[in-house]
DNA sequence: AGACTATCTGAACAGACGTTCAGAAAAAAC
DNA sequence: GTTTTTTCTGAACGTCTGTTCAGATAGTCT
């Protein structure tokens, strides 16, 4: 016997993503086997690998998709304005962003370490690149003198750690809505970073 | 044959618990096998279970030793002084007890999720001990008109998570002592909540 | 209708997993 | 110096791991 009814190529593939990006997300890389991928999905554990080479790849696309997409989604963004709300949009912009993908989010901070030698090379790459998205916002706010911060680099770490705090406690239907969220945190990083 | 030379129960266990800490926040919990373990102390895998009746309580001692200490360690901290230098406290604590222990904060941040649920809700109760004792300080600067939040809760976990990406940097040796740090920290701490 | 291709099954591989335990040896107690 | 206790070994258990592949089937093309 082989494939059950009405199982395409085009299908299957996302559905494989979704569910190791799922379990990848509740259970972690490392404790979720290939046949448990595949009984989400409906199929045998083999069938993986027509659309893979091997889980550290599965892995690898996963966080790679989602930073193209971070980069990418913040590329799309209106880019005008002064520094102060460039800031003010990419803090807005990074919590709604992170709080729409909270599993995707959650793999690409905690499975680096499962990831190959090149891949963490890859991945840390598109990490930076989004980080000096923000530094270049906090320099130029500095050198126009309406930013003050002791250190453009630390500043913007630090801004991006709090920033990713959301996801540890936001929940769907909370106390707080999304825009209420962002005006706290907007509030929040405008003192820390203005003059 | 048993026993190999000089091998002591007050000496195993600690190499265990060190091994284990260090195992665990370089792999992950799920990635690291007790075979592994007992090969870095020395010794054979069955010997791991004079010290402890599994793999999941091993974890779980390591975070509640972690989280006990840390809780243990800010209740002997000096705690005079008006709100606005109990949060500098606070926050020079944080950022000095958690660059001390890497990979315990590690493991408590990462490996809440390998936790059985009895274990998860012991750990996530000392936990919100621990961030209710900066919540506190936050209420009390708000009611003395000395700091000014948005929301104390959130604050909360602002501040933490913001903190907490210390640990994702910073090295040994850097361009900054630990000193700049908390200096540097400090300031965007007391910008961010002051009034 | 027949040939071809894409997709999947099911079994197999060699090795690793957490855990248990009888027995051996070292250390401690007497 | 003998007994008792603590600590460890080494083998075994049943199960699971990532991955491969021949063969079967469903969909597509001519």
């Amino acid at each position: 016997m082989a494939r059950t009814q009405g199982s395409h190529s085009g299908i299957t593939g996302p559905r494989i993503r979704d569910a190791a990006l799922r379990l990848f997300a509740q259970h972690g890389f490392a404790a979720v086997s290939m046949r448990q991928i595949a009984r989400e999905v409906g199929v045998q554990a083999g069938a993986l690998y027509n659309y893979t080479p091997d889980k550290q790849s599965l892995l690898f696309h996963l966080m790679e998709g989602h930073m193209t997409e971070l980069l990418a989604s913040w590329g799309d963004q209106p880019g005008g304005g002064d520094s102060l709300s460039q800031l003010e949009a990419f803090t807005r912009f990074h919590i709604r962003f992170h709080l729409q993908r909270p599993d995707a989010v959650f793999i690409a901070y905690m499975e680096l370490r499962n990831l190959s030698p090149e891949n963490f090379i890859a991945i840390e790459s598109l990490r930076r690149e989004y980080e000096n998205a923000l530094e270049s916002i906090l320099k130029k706010g500095v050198t126009e003198g309406v930013l003050l911060v002791p250190d453009t680099k630390i500043a913007t770490l630090a801004v991006i750690a709090m920033l990713n705090g959301v996801n540890t406690w936001y929940r769907d239907g909370g106390r707080l809505s999304l825009d209420q969220v962002e005006v706290i945190y907007w509030e929040m990083v405008r003192r820390a970073m203005m003059v």
